[in-house]
DNA sequence: TTGTAAGCGTTATCAG
DNA sequence: CTGATAACGCTTACAA
């Protein structure tokens, strides 16, 4: 059944009359190889559709050309549902890593598994992309665990001197500066804040960060009540802004740590019978496909997906390759529709 | 700088006071090993943070534990954009691989590419996913030629009788025509159909053969100046829909191939005035994550990615170790939102 | 420019 | 239950 007969190096060798290691450097183009010998055995390799068995390979060159990403997520989410926005990096780091030639082994983890799991160490991988939201304290300890070991990984998330490993991520300071920035400039004094607010995920707490600087600018006091817990989902986002409207803390507009958490303020706010940008202004953050689409269309907070997963496989490559890497913090923007009120306004 | 000196099955050996192969079977569990030796190996390898080296054991065993998902699409679609439905099947197979203990190698391919790549043949996977949408006659001739060579892959697409190789596909006939059937329930009956009209893609042709099903089961006759060719992106769907207003050619409602179609149409027909649902009705087809956060929301035909993905992956599985697979076709069903209209006139 | 020899770290096969 | 021995198919050194 299987009927194949994968032809080797040496079935080559023997055909094209030359010895094996031969065949292995002629088909690598090596120019240590007369071009006769090099031109005849790539036809023979050809026509026997001779393919270089990579465990072989891998395995006696102790290398895979191979990057590894794990996603991880830290809530128990739902089944099958993906952050819209990681979709987008597994997008970008897809086609950054095949540009570069390498292959691309993707793996989910709960981040209560155990991690780095055993991609570099059984030489699945050269090299780890880790991408995901997680509790700080949690995967600071791991991360340092592997930095001593000397694998090779960078990690999306939040960039900051003086930690182990390389880092790139988005300014999410800025971003939330933007944001708030945005907001008030539009007259909006009593802006709510909704995500997380243990400071355990530096994202958040950087976008809050960014948003309390916007208030100090303006010169106006972050009023602590404004600040609503919310995570990552719809769900949270939707019992965030419940909380907040029934709360009776006066607030008209809303800056939201994440798109999805807007989506969620959004369907709450109209279920009060409150109407977007009209009676609450809203601000998503990371521009997934679906903000613009919503209605009203989300100004929010670009992250830039593709120069990321560039950055992120760039970096994994020269830390590879023994080159000193560097963290890279990538800019923010801010995207203008409809849900800020703003061009109602202006 | 790398540190690391990886211990191998050996170095546990010298330690535990046995042979090599002891070290592996017991590693593997194997009950011909003692519990005792087996359980000193153990404690000794986690000690030691010993992990198996992957090339070594695919070389020996002929077997990688992996599948490969080879992504391809046909057009030259905007760099970095993957279409949301095929998103969430990329979702969906990770989460099914993971599940079945297998990897994931991943890769972008254009259809021009060379395909089916190396991937089996150079014993990077054992069985490969091809998720796509492409030319049938393109891709019929590639895959009848890995079927012959007896390479162990499944298709997403269209399930047909006769056909080389595994196949799992929704029923695209059913949604076409749940599609048009709603719409005819709803009292239209001249309903346009935006998508492929080249028949060389095969679920486009059996989405509108479900449409012509619809109309011929309420005795109505397809009109063929209303089906308008569109591909896949919202761009094709814009430019379709105004293909068709400016056409002059009577319509009341329209069934579009996929739900990036629908984004494109609805978008045009509001640039021309009409309103969606008051003066268009719209069905899309896909329910990709922003359908129902469209404004109107969108009433569409929803394929099961969940199922979708577990199928692929149980179905290459079962290829690879030998059983006789079976292709697999899976409903889909018609989830009713407000652009059809349906919720205002019921 | 080419060939020879060795070895990467496992698992498979046999014999004990 | 355990051990010796031989592969798996390639790349690296080194020799010619």
């Amino acid at each position: 059944m299987k009927g194949k007969n994968k032809p080797t190096s040496v079935d080559i060798a023997h055909l094209a009359g030359v010895s094996q290691p031969t065949v292995s450097r002629a088909l690598r183009n090596s120019p240590l190889v007369s071009l006769a010998t090099r031109q005849r055995v790539q036809q023979i390799a050809r026509d026997l559709n001779y393919k270089v068995d990579v465990n072989a390979r891998n395995l006696r060159s102790q290398r895979t050309n191979t990057l590894a990403l794990l996603l991880f997520e830290d809530s128990g989410e739902r089944e099958a549902f993906i952050n819209p926005f990681f979709l987008s990096m597994l997008g970008s780091i897809t086609r950054a890593s095949a540009q570069q030639g390498y292959d691309l082994l993707i793996s989910f983890q709960q981040l209560s598994d155990d991690w780095n799991a055993e991609y570099e160490d059984a030489n699945k991988a050269d090299g780890i992309i880790f991408l995901g939201y997680g509790d700080y304290t949690s995967y600071i300890k791991r991360i340092s665990k592997l930095d001593h070991e000397g694998a090779h990984f960078v990690t999306w998330g939040p960039v900051i001197e003086d930690q182990p490993g390389l880092f790139v991520g988005s300014d999410n300071e800025l971003g939330g500066f933007l944001a708030a920035d945005h907001l008030i400039r539009l007259e909006h004094t009593r802006i709510a804040f909704l995500g997380d607010e243990s400071n355990d995920y530096p994202e958040f707490r950087d976008r809050y960060a960014g948003y309390c600087r916007a208030h100090a600018k303006h010169g106006l006091e972050v009023d602590p009540r404004l600040r609503v817990n919310a995570f990552f989902s719809e769900e949270c986002g939707y019992r965030a802004a419940h909380t907040l409207i029934t709360s009776g803390v006066e607030f008209s507009a809303i800056a939201c740590a994440s798109d999805l958490i807007a989506i969620g303020a959004i369907k709450a706010l109209r279920e009060h019978g409150l109407k977007v940008p009209r009676d609450k202004a809203i601000v998503g953050f990371d521009d997934i496909p679906t903000a613009e689409h919503l209605a009203p269309s989300l100004t929010t907070i670009q992250q830039d997906t593709f120069a990321a997963g560039q950055a992120l496989v760039d970096s994994v490559i020269r830390s590879i390759n023994g080159e000193t890497g560097e963290s890279k913090l990538l800019p923010t923007r801010l995207i203008i529709r409809d849900s800020s009120g703003a061009k109602i306004s202006l």
